[in-house]
DNA sequence: TGACAATTAGACCGATCGGCCTGATTTTAG
DNA sequence: CTAAAATCAGGCCGATCGGTCTAATTGTCA
């Protein structure tokens, strides 16, 4: 059993990756940098993680399940599959904008970080939360309910759309990420549903 | 006036970076790889170019230019405000397929080239981009033909949906880009375009 | 309390980075 | 042809990286 200062040690390690990855980004996350951000020596990190490539696992593992956990119960609530879909966006920026800096610093680590496994790690969880958007929109085009644009290309527009609001909100720190996911929703919903016969 | 030798070192060097920032990666892209892909020596580099930084911006001006001028002639023969924005993303889509590496080259550097000088010029460049879109759509919706959606979201969103394909040509590679096109065509058409009366 | 395990600070290592310097070589121009 | 200018290779520098090592400190438990 990990002791109380293994726990906690991780999570404040963990927590200063993430503000270090979200505010100075990928390059600046040294681990001399993200040991002074959590006042500590840097053989601290050395010690409660085999790498920092592990340590990049544990903040992603930790990043991926928040928001998991966090989506689960309003997708299942929603009616639907274009309700769903609609559910996913809303939701997803919902979570982005209370979890900013978690969001930026996962977004660093995958764009940045090399490593073979870590990007295999990386790759397996976009491929698998793709999925979700895919089977939704063939679970509408099979109900009659949305046209048929080619399924994969759209669930990778509506990701990408999604992904698009974080750029977005890092250049413009003032936008309304409940209007653009308003604004979303609007659009893909005119752009998938079916014509009324 | 630029010397034979100096203006053809500068495209080798040039042409050097952008293999390796697209096939290798920004953390790849050291002066010393770059130098050994061109079959140089690193002070060759420095000699051609005040510094790294420079030198990424030679990359970056290079792409951009051709980028630029092979889209203008196609948005100028495009007719109404939708289908110049129907031209822009897929004359956009077809530049990409058949220049690949250039994309992810200045993609590399714009995401993790950290200079504030370098950045204030993507910056301004992106912006720049951005305004012809944002123009585009509306000058559609001043005309009755596309609804009233926020134009710099909607702008934001199609940018992204455009860049979105790169990514997902990166993930899966024999994805047809021409198909890519129509589907994102036919989904913003539909999503933007105002119902007829 | 005392002994042993867990945890930490700080020095240190080899590797690599961007950049600079020196001297050799090639090109240019009178 | 020759001298000056342009160009280039290779070695070197200080800084920083991830990671290791040792010694000191702290926590645990009989």
């Amino acid at each position: 059993m990990a002791s109380f200062i293994e726990q906690a040690r991780r999570q404040q390690i963990i927590a200063a990756a993430i503000w270090v990855l979200a505010h100075e980004g990928y390059a600046s996350a040294s681990l001399a940098r993200i040991a002074r951000q959590a006042g500590i020596s840097k053989s601290v990190i050395s010690y409660h993680f085999a790498n920092k490539n592990e340590m990049f696992k544990a903040v992603f593992d930790h990043v991926v399940n928040a928001a998991g956990a966090y989506m689960t119960p309003f997708l299942e609530q929603a009616g639907d599959p274009a309700g769903q879909i609609a559910a996913y966006i809303r939701h997803h920026l919902a979570y982005m904008a209370e979890h900013r800096d978690e969001l930026f610093a996962i977004g660093m680590i995958a764009m940045n970080h090399t490593d073979a496994d870590f990007q295999a790690t990386i790759a397996r969880s976009t491929a698998q939360e793709r999925e979700i958007l895919t089977s939704l929109i063939e679970a509408g085009q099979a109900a009659g309910q949305l046209r048929a644009l080619d399924a994969s290309i759209l669930a990778a527009v509506i990701a990408k759309a999604i992904e698009s609001a974080l750029d977005e909100w890092a250049r413009r720190p003032q936008l309304d990420l409940t209007a653009y996911a308003d604004e979303l929703i609007a659009l893909f919903d005119r752009g998938m549903r079916k014509d009324e016969p």
